[in-house]
DNA sequence: ATAGGGTTAG
């Protein structure tokens, strides 16, 4: 008769934990069960390890004190067992100290049975001492320490214990490099991932499949995408894991079609897929704002019956969201039997993106309600720039100095004192956001001046504006924004020498721009639209229309702003290059290509520039159309000449 | 006995 789980209760129990652990996927249960199987067709050989196979830890204790000094290797190495399974501590230190009376040196096996005991445990401190006090090592206890290490963040202790190894003289094997790989931080450490590498490659495991994932992973983490494509194509052979490793390095990288153009082609050629491989894909899915392919992945993913991991159910709250559609948003994270901070963090930054200031302030009144989960500084972030977006200056303050006074336990880093400058600057309170800037006790960044910066622009505060502006160019020269910025606010009081003096400054720094580029989904196809397209099919027909629109639009009383042009050309050129920005172009696509009176929803990769914002609030008002714009900062919903940000972005 | 990929923010 063929042995099942429900004959082998113990069994069963375990896997039932595995199942629920969500390291392990199928194929790692399956060798478990099958392991284990194999075990009990040669029964254990005595009463005490006959309790330990059946996980009777207690009574297998009372045994070990009956057979006293005459406990033999098997027993200890049965009862280390269950205590490593069932993460018994104060156990294992009982079976610990009886081995050392029993033997005057125990074999290195069972010593090192002990070190993975602690080190699962999470007592690394013993697991270490362990170690140096063994009078003989062999590769698994120093690869079982470095791993402990590895796993939970401490990287320069795991790099550290590798040197000593070395040193020692030990080999390492395919484990000790899948595992010390993961701790390389880059090439700044005082062990670099390419001097791993070469001793990979010396080694002979360059093309092992667990060592190949951790190498091209931690070349993907350093953002040497290539280096990591290298890998993954000499690979001899190719797994869940590293394909997943592979498409996750393009997504989290931002090379999101580049991402969703390889899951592709590898599941064209057989790739198994799993929870974690769509968790990724759908990163690159939200990057994408490809709503369709979205709701594809999760349709697929209720069909295969995949377990409802927290991981993938967060990815699709923040999926949804970043394609607009909070409500599907709301609708899984309703839907999760348990949640971990990242899936309230997810549902946060829904709301905030979306200037739902109220929402933010619910939910988070709900999340410090609920047990078992703690804010941390992504949670805070999300509250401060929701409360920012949505205006609600005052209760974002207060949250900030709740914080300061450490009463929500998460500690202020310079983000968070970007969200208040936020804060005061969209409030009207330039001078005080200036203030905090001088009083606080990090140095300012980039984005810290971007944001008073934008402050002024909008509340017209020349004077500020020009510090921010000149302060902002010296730590960010390159960044073209910033210029067009600084221009807008000399343009709006009249100071046209400034604008031709900002304008010969950016064309001295040689700027380069990251491309512009906005696009829109329409049948499941994204249409991308770049600055002056000429690429599009129905490219002409889209400038065409514009013309026709702008006739329109001026009639309502929409004055083209020509400060957002830094190129020195007379105005009617000027008027032409602003018609040539992506988002106008993929805008009027929408108008046309859509039946009216469907909201058009479009997304652009930079933030949207004053003039287009000020185009699509009059579409919204004369073609009585929503219109749903995602920057890299935030949803604009522009409903009938107003937007949802305020005109503060 | 020891091993690889994942979700929010920037």
């Amino acid at each position: 008769m063929p042995a099942s789980a429900s004959q082998f209760p113990c069994i069963a129990r375990k896997i039932n934990l595995i199942f629920r652990c969500p390291r392990h996927d199928f194929s790692s249960t399956l060798k478990l069960f099958t392991c284990k199987l194999s075990h009990l067709s040669s029964p254990p050989n005595s009463h005490l390890e006959i309790l330990c196979s059946n996980g009777q830890l207690q009574e297998a204790l009372l045994e070990m004190a009956l057979q006293g000094l005459q406990m033999k290797f098997q027993g200890y190495d049965a009862l280390l067992n269950v205590c490593v399974y069932q993460r018994r501590f104060r156990e294992g230190q009982r079976v610990h100290l009886h081995m050392i009376k029993t033997f005057y040196s125990p074999p290195v096996y069972l010593n090192t049975r002990l070190i993975v005991l602690y080190t699962k445990c999470d007592c690394l401190g013993d697991a270490r001492r362990m170690l140096d006090e063994m009078s003989e090592r062999n590769i698994v206890s120093w690869t079982a320490m470095i791993s402990a290490y590895s796993q939970r963040g401490y990287a320069t202790e795991a790099l550290n214990l590798l040197v000593e190894m070395l040193r020692s003289g030990e080999k390492p094997n395919e484990f000790t490099f899948a595992t010390v790989l993961t701790s390389c931080p880059g090439d700044f450490g005082f062990v670099s991932g390419r001097q791993i590498h070469s001793l990979v490659i010396k080694s002979n495991y360059e093309s092992h499949i667990y060592v190949g994932s951790s190498l091209l992973d931690m070349y993907a983490k350093q953002g040497k995408i290539h280096e990591a494509r290298g890998v993954f194509e000499c690979l001899p052979r190719r797994d869940v894991v590293s394909c997943t490793a592979i498409i996750s390095g393009y997504a989290q990288l931002g090379f999101d079609e580049k991402a969703l153009e390889l899951f592709r082609q590898l599941l064209s050629e057989g790739m198994h897929s799993n929870y974690v491989t769509y968790a990724s894909l759908l990163t690159a899915l939200s990057g994408l704002a490809a709503l369709d392919h979205g709701k594809q992945v999760h349709g697929h993913v209720f069909r295969s019956e995949i377990p409802s991991y927290v991981v993938l159910q967060n990815s699709l709250i923040d999926m949804y969201s970043k394609c607009g559609n909070l409500t599907y948003s709301r609708r899984t994270f309703d839907s999760m039997p348990e949640r971990t901070v990242i899936s309230w963090n997810a549902m946060l930054v829904g709301y905030s993106k979306h200037g739902m200031g109220r929402e933010v302030l619910d939910l988070f009144k709900s999340m410090r309600e609920e047990n078992g989960v703690k804010p941390d500084s992504v949670t805070i972030l999300a509250v401060l720039s929701g409360c920012s977006h949505g205006g609600m200056e005052n209760w974002g303050l207060d949250i900030f100095y709740d914080m300061a006074n450490g009463n929500i336990g998460v500690e202020p880093e310079i983000e968070h004192y970007g969200c208040v400058v936020d804060l005061l600057g969209r409030a009207g309170r330039v001078e005080e956001a200036f203030e905090f800037i001088q009083t606080m006790p990090i140095k300012p960044t980039a984005a810290i001046w971007g944001s008073l910066l934008g402050a002024c622009r909008v509340h017209a505060n020349v004077d500020i504006g020009e510090l921010a502006g000149h302060q902002l160019l010296q730590v960010e020269p390159e960044n073209a924004g910033n210029y067009v910025i600084l221009s807008n606010i000399y343009a709006s009081s009249g100071r046209w020498e400034d604008v031709r003096s900002v304008r010969q400054l950016m064309m001295e720094n040689a700027v380069k721009k990251e491309p512009g580029k906005s696009w829109i989904e329409l049948d499941q196809r994204l249409h991308t639209f770049h600055a002056s397209d000429r690429s599009h099919p129905r490219r002409e027909e889209v400038f065409a229309k514009e013309i026709e629109l702008l006739v329109k639009l001026k009639e309502a009383g929409y004055v083209p702003d020509l400060s957002c042009v830094l190129y020195d050309v007379d105005e009617e050129q000027k008027e032409k290059i602003l018609l040539g920005h992506s988002e106008k172009l993929a805008l009027t696509f929408g108008l046309i290509a859509t039946p009216e009176g469907v909201p058009i929803r479009v997304f652009k990769n930079l933030r949207i520039c004053v003039d287009c914002h000020n185009f699509a609030k009059f579409i919204s008002k004369i073609y009585g159309r929503e219109v749903s714009l995602r920057d890299n900062n935030r949803f604009h919903r522009i409903l009938g000449g107003t937007c949802s940000c305020g005109d503060y972005w």
